[in-house]
DNA sequence: TTCAATCTACGAAAAAAATCGTAAATAAAT
DNA sequence: ATTTATTTACGATTTTTTTCGTAGATTGAA
């Protein structure tokens, strides 16, 4: 059984991982395709990288359909992890310092602004109920 | 001349880093010594990166006192780097999605809430001034 | 069924990053 | 000035990640 994983993915983990989010399941050939926007490497990589990927609990292959792959962690889950490495290595520790370096340097729009206002409020009336 | 940097820091050089910009121009020892709080390497190993840190630019030794390191980069633009390459990764590019995600699963107070929220309407003032 | 095309397994090489050991250079102490 | 301790240079090793080549398996067409 594969061991329970709390390691973020590599580089070219996230990549594939990226990709099968967006795409949903996929055969190592869309992936690979996917993939040489950005790289040009072998497909054999490609599959390499899936084989470790499924070791790891990355990734699932249905028996039914072998050579489908589907990422097998949550895109949000992994997301929360890599947010939470980068806080603790680059911000101190500081959610809130990651927030101000994020809005000050960011170039959010207004409307992106307004949305994510809205979303705080939302978050702290919820704060505040609980306590 | 050490060349210009485009890339982000490497985890290990992003850790000597953070030690530098907390205490300020550091000896090898004291930067090693704050790293085994963390780890458990040689002294060498500290003196290595260093040295590697130094032909790319991102440390440097004043010629009077040649025993002290010292950051040659801000603070805030290594986070800015660093926090747009993850936008780029992980959150196919929208800064807005990853404070999404900061919000909802950052353990952010009610205090912390309310200060980004004040920062993003003082920068949601600014955006609608500047159009 | 047979042959051609595609897919998969897997060892190994290459690249990137981190670690160390030894010896030379420098600084400090006596 | 000599000796001792500390700091530095740097090649080499180890570890992690990425890449590839080849051979075997599977699928699909004829």
């Amino acid at each position: 059984m594969a061991l329970r994983n709390t390691a973020n993915p590599t580089a070219a983990e996230l990549e594939i991982l990226s990709i099968l989010w967006r795409r949903g399941p996929s055969s190592v050939r869309d992936v690979h395709e996917s993939l040489q926007n950005n790289r040009d490497t072998g497909m054999t990589t490609t599959l390499k990288i899936l084989q470790l990927m499924i070791e790891k609990g990355l990734v699932t292959r249905n028996d039914s359909r072998p050579q489908i792959y589907a990422a097998a962690i949550p895109q949000a889950t992994t997301q929360a992890g890599l947010l939470k490495e980068l806080v603790r290595k680059a911000f101190d520790g500081s959610v809130r310092k990651l927030m101000v370096r994020a809005v000050e340097d960011g170039g959010l729009n207004g409307d992106e602004l307004k949305e994510i206002r809205k979303l705080i409020n939302a978050v702290y009336q919820k704060e505040r109920g609980d306590k």
